[in-house]
DNA sequence: TGTACATCAGTGAACGCGCGTTCACTGATGTAC
DNA sequence: TGTACATCAGTGAACGCGCGTTCACTGATGTAC
């Protein structure tokens, strides 16, 4: 069945960016084009048509994770809340154990930090990151409890990181106590830390 | 030249184990056999006279990982320090420029963590993976300021996915102001909480 | 201590498989009249 | 509005390549005498 209408070639290319998107967070980078194109409902040939390249494609399904991710995290702020319960909502919405059974679903800077770190320094997917990044830290540092902006950005960075590896760490020991027990310090202290002024 | 003395099969073992070692730090565990047999100084069909598959490569090159880690980790905190100054210590030999660009010589939770996430829970690399985190978990308990035992243990734990959570942020930014970034206000954030009783 | 020979660590070709990418082809879409 | 046809999104076979693993083979090692 090919030619396809113009509706539903973009519909196409959006299914084959969501899919990639999900399927790199759960698999890593090294996740096939094909079994991207079969996730969209494809055949894996058409896939040059919509994109130049699998790094392409990476830097797109990056780009389009963390989007959904801010918006995640800026529906959890919003509101008449407090600095301090905003903070609160992030930290509790983050470090869930849906969250660290679902990677394909979660927040792209735990799933794929690693792979992209790995990446040479020129490949797209890397500036997708970093700018994906960069929108987390800005809400982040939004909702900490410092006056200072400079110390607040700081504050975020660090919270950033406890986010991160806490989730990274608790799904290299899923199915242990450990793992639990890494989810509940984070929280725990994180939780503490809003509180504070530090 | 085949059959080689029994001295130069453990020293050609040992070759493999240290190879895959680095080498799954570098790349993640979908680094080659044939590239860690080439980097220890072999072709690639000896493999299976050393090992049984690369799943129990992986379990061993982990575990060498762990040991080195746990070492350099001792090497720093042991001697007449105080409790606080041995924490210092740790960190700061942890968020190092070196330690970031060199993946494959330095600490295993960072480098390996997400590969292993990925991994199903039977594979044994998982368990070599946790044993090792717990000797880092249990250095880093050590040397916190609590004097409750369980807080302690706590706070190792958040310090460990603070410090995980950095590097590897800190890897995929590699080579932007953000990631400099990162490696400082975790440390600056860690030293701080060295000093306090939290 | 010296010789004959079985052992077995390492070699390199080969296996089936999946990868990223290319391309001739198909036939519904969208357009020119 | 209806018809003729060029366009082009999607298909599926094919490309060269690298993967994990197997195996017949080699010849120095280590042992039995």
């Amino acid at each position: 069945m090919p030619r396809v209408s113009k509706a539903q070639t973009e519909k196409n290319r959006g299914a084959i960016e969501e899919a990639s998107s999900r399927l790199f967070r759960e698999h890593g980078l090294s996740a096939s084009v094909m079994d991207v194109m079969r996730a969209a409902g494809l055949t894996h040939g058409g896939f040059y048509g919509h994109f130049g390249s699998k790094d392409e494609l990476a830097a797109t399904a990056c780009a389009a994770a963390f989007t959904s991710s801010v918006e995640r995290w800026r529906s959890r702020t919003e509101g008449g809340r407090s600095r301090q319960s905003a903070h609160a909502a992030l930290v509790q919405g983050y470090l869930t154990p849906q969250n660290r059974s679902s990677p394909g679903t979660s927040c792209p800077s735990a799933a794929l930090a690693t792979d992209v770190g790995r990446e040479p320094e020129n490949k797209p997917v890397r500036k997708a990151f970093q700018a994906g990044l960069e929108q987390l830290i800005q809400i982040l540092t939004e909702v900490q409890p410092s006056s200072d902006p400079g110390g607040a950005r700081d504050e975020a960075l660090t919270e950033l990181s406890t986010l991160v590896g806490t989730l990274v760490l608790a799904r290299a020991t899923s199915g242990t106590r450990l793992s639990d027990q890494f989810m509940n310090a984070a929280k725990r202290s994180l939780l503490r830390a809003g509180k504070a002024s530090s």
